[in-house]
RNA sequence: GCCGCAGUGGCUCAGUGGUAGAGCACUCCCUUGGUAAGGGAGAGGUCGAGAGUUCAAUUCUCUCCUGCGGCACCA
């Protein structure tokens, strides 16, 4: 160890010189007792170090403590080695393989042969927490690689050994110890067990295959998440919690809006109220679309095998399409729209004045997805999608994707979504067209994207297997993400399924195809649309917007006068004349998250006016029938009808 | 599809090797009450489906179905 000085400087500027090298140790014991103590790691130039860890050039640094955010990502990466030491010390003979950091938590993937048990988690909870106490010290030993394969094969940890044996050649091979444990890691990590605190809980268990490869062998995974105090801790669980209750399956059951059974997995029953939502969705969609320039077209649902065949699903996605017989043939409910759209393209003779034509469909499919991948209204096997496809020729491209991405951008501002994020995946292992086609594909695809100022982020490898594609994806109230647009560019189904124009020179062209859609399928965007509200929609959106509510029996005929005159303006609205108190009322209208309460008792009726609550307001306000509809009606327009 | 968990009246859930219970909702009666639960009575379940063990299965075992949490998948 070299003994030159060694100067750092700090985060306020000022520097300290040491003699040697120096570890994070001794700096924060040279800055003052209290930080020594409250010292979890430092950081280097940008990067965490163990405490312990010696530093022999001059260099920027700061004592990392609890305070910092950064700390989290120590305790929860020391929490999965934490879990791990707990579960071998519970459950000889599991054996370890990873255990990374995710958000709000982390976890660790075993191999054991016993499944494990819900019950345990508790034990395996209790175990960390007296480790917790014993708090053992951290070390960390470099290795040579193939001593340190030869150990972990020796002890039976036959992933551990292959972790080590693909790492580069270059790359040190660290061992952290926590007491009579000791792991492969790349570190950095807390200084000892006590450090982590009991900030922390197991919350779920599940299968993972190794390396994420289902033809792999399926891991144990133990979720679990960690923070710096039993306060964060109680707001994650506190979050999670407020989450569950906007769940569009819970107040898809609670406001009926669908259901599901067992007859038709996957595939929804639209209740009266929930048809309402979806189909002022469908009609916002509608106008929004023609007013671009698109003509609406419907297609069939079930077609021929052949014609499959044609297109390259059968031999792609064979799998995961319904098929049914009849007069002799195998004939498929039809996954995607596209070579529907085709078909129409193809009739009569197109000239490249047609182009760009824009082909629209409120598009039914059908997609055997797997069983485990169905979840609500989010993934289901059978949906409608806002489905269009653009023919054109490639000089249109670009001017085409800038309009989608305006109109894209346009419709989820009015629906109530501001932050986007856009994805440009490339070429996938699996496609068809040479790669020429893709490379023209793919550079005039993000070409346009660039000259129309998209951030995107780009996304190797996950394009269709007919073009590359834009994908849009949005961020609803309570910062989830939905992926529910899509641009996508195409020049191969249009040659495969014989499409052409006739171009200026006379001759017979290709056209291009965009595939596009904005909300992507009706029904999982009536998922969001309801998680992101929890079930609070905005007025032009709701089932039931306005409820007329009697006071006592003598104001029941006028009440029923209020409804009419409302339905009559083209209100969505329903009567409560029901022999109970208004206090009953309100609470059960309050519950079923109607936005606007008319409230009549023998005064509003004598004065034909109504007291109007709105929902989660305690305030009245006494207007005007007249006026009081005629406000509402304003007020209830779709966005773009504002 | 794979791993783990679950399936009991319309809903939320309790419970037991001897064929079931609560709250809310529902029906009826009383109550006409001014902005988040007025009172009383009543009705309602082949305990997901099939098979097995047992004198006896909603309860134990197996298979299947569906759902839930993940994984894998998502044209």
């Amino acid at each position: 160890m070299s003994n030159n000085p060694v100067k750092v400087t700090l985060p306020d500027g000022s520097a300290r010189t040491f003699d040697g090298a120096v570890t994070g140790t001794l700096l924060a014991q040279d800055i003052g007792p209290g930080l020594a103590k409250a010292a979890l790691a430092w950081q280097v130039d940008g990067e965490i170090w163990d405490l312990e860890r010696q530093l022999s050039v001059d260099a920027e640094v700061s004592i990392i403590t609890r305070k910092d955010e950064a700390a989290l990502e120590l305790i929860r990466h020391d929490c999965a080695h934490l879990m791990a030491m707990a579960v071998q010390e519970l459950f000889p003979g599991t054996q370890v393989t990873i255990g990374p950091v995710i958000e709000d938590g982390f976890f660790y993937d075993f191999a054991r042969n016993e499944p494990f048990k819900t019950e345990d988690l508790e034990k395996i909870e209790n175990k960390m927490r007296e480790l917790v106490d014993a708090d053992h010290p951290t070390a960390r030993e470099v290795w040579a690689r193939d001593d340190a394969v030869k150990h972990f094969k020796d002890l039976g940890e036959a992933y551990k050994a292959e972790i080590i044996s693909d790492l580069p050649a270059d790359q040190d091979i660290s061992i952290y110890f926590h007491g009579p444990w000791h792991d492969l890691c790349r570190g950095p990590h807390l200084s000892s067990l006590g450090k982590i605190g009991k900030a922390f809980k197991l919350t779920k268990l599940a299968g993972a295959y190794w390396r994420g490869d289902s033809n792999n062998a399926q891991l144990q995974r133990i979720y679990g998440t960690a923070w710096r105090d039993e306060k964060e801790l109680k707001a994650y669980l506190f979050r999670i919690e407020e989450a569950e209750k906007r769940d569009h399956r819970k107040l898809g059951k609670e406001m009926s809006l669908f259901h599901f059974q067992e007859e038709a997995p996957g595939m929804v029953f639209w209740h009266p109220n929930g048809w309402t939502l979806y189909r002022e969705l469908e009609s916002y969609m509608r106008r929004k679309i023609l007013k671009n320039g698109y003509d609406e077209v419907r297609t069939p649902q079930l077609l021929d095998r052949k014609f499959w065949e044609q297109s390259g699903h059968w031999d792609k996605y064979r799998e995961n399409m319904f098929l049914s017989e009849a007069d002799d043939k195998t004939l498929a409910l039809k996954p995607m729209n596209c070579p529907c759209h085709v078909q129409i393209f193809n009739q009569g003779i197109k000239s490249y004045r047609d182009l760009p034509l824009r082909l629209m469909e409120f598009g039914s499919c059908h997609r055997y997805e797997p069983s485990g991948a169905l979840h609500g209204l989010m993934r289901v096997r059978g949906f409608v999608q806002d489905d269009a496809h653009i023919f054109c020729t490639e000089d249109q491209i670009a001017e085409e994707t800038k309009r989608f991405c305006d109109l894209l951008q346009e419709v989820y501002s009015e629906l109530g979504f501001t932050d986007i994020r856009v994805m440009f995946s490339d070429r996938p292992a699996v496609r068809a067209g040479s790669d020429e086609v893709w490379d023209r594909a793919e550079k005039v695809l993000s070409d346009a994207a660039k000259n129309i100022g998209l951030d995107y982020v780009h996304n190797p490898g996950d394009g269709a297997f007919y073009g590359p594609k834009l994908d849009f994806v949005l961020r609803d109230a309570i910062g989830r993400e939905w992926q529910c647009g899509t641009l996508q560019c195409d020049f191969v189904l249009p040659e495969r399924l014989g499409a052409a124009y006739m171009g200026e020179d006379g001759k017979k062209h290709t056209p291009a195809m965009l595939h596009r859609v904005i909300l992507g399928s009706m029904e999982r965007f009536t998922g969001v649309l309801i998680e992101h509200h929890a079930g609070k929609f905005p007025i032009w959106l709701a089932p039931v917007q306005v409820v007329v509510a009697s006071i006592t029996s003598e104001a029941n005929a006028y009440a029923e006068k209020a409804v009419e005159a409302l339905e009559s303006a083209g209100l969505r609205a329903s009567l409560d004349v029901r022999n109970e108190k208004i206090n009953l009322k309100v609470r059960e209208h309050s519950l079923a998250k109607t936005p606007v309460m008319f409230v009549v008792g023998k005064k509003e009726a004598e004065n034909t006016t109504v007291s109007i609550r709105r929902l989660g307001s305690k305030d009245q306000e006494t207007l005007a029938l007249d006026e009081a509809i005629h406000d509402l009606t304003q007020e209830a327009r779709p966005p773009d009808l504002q």
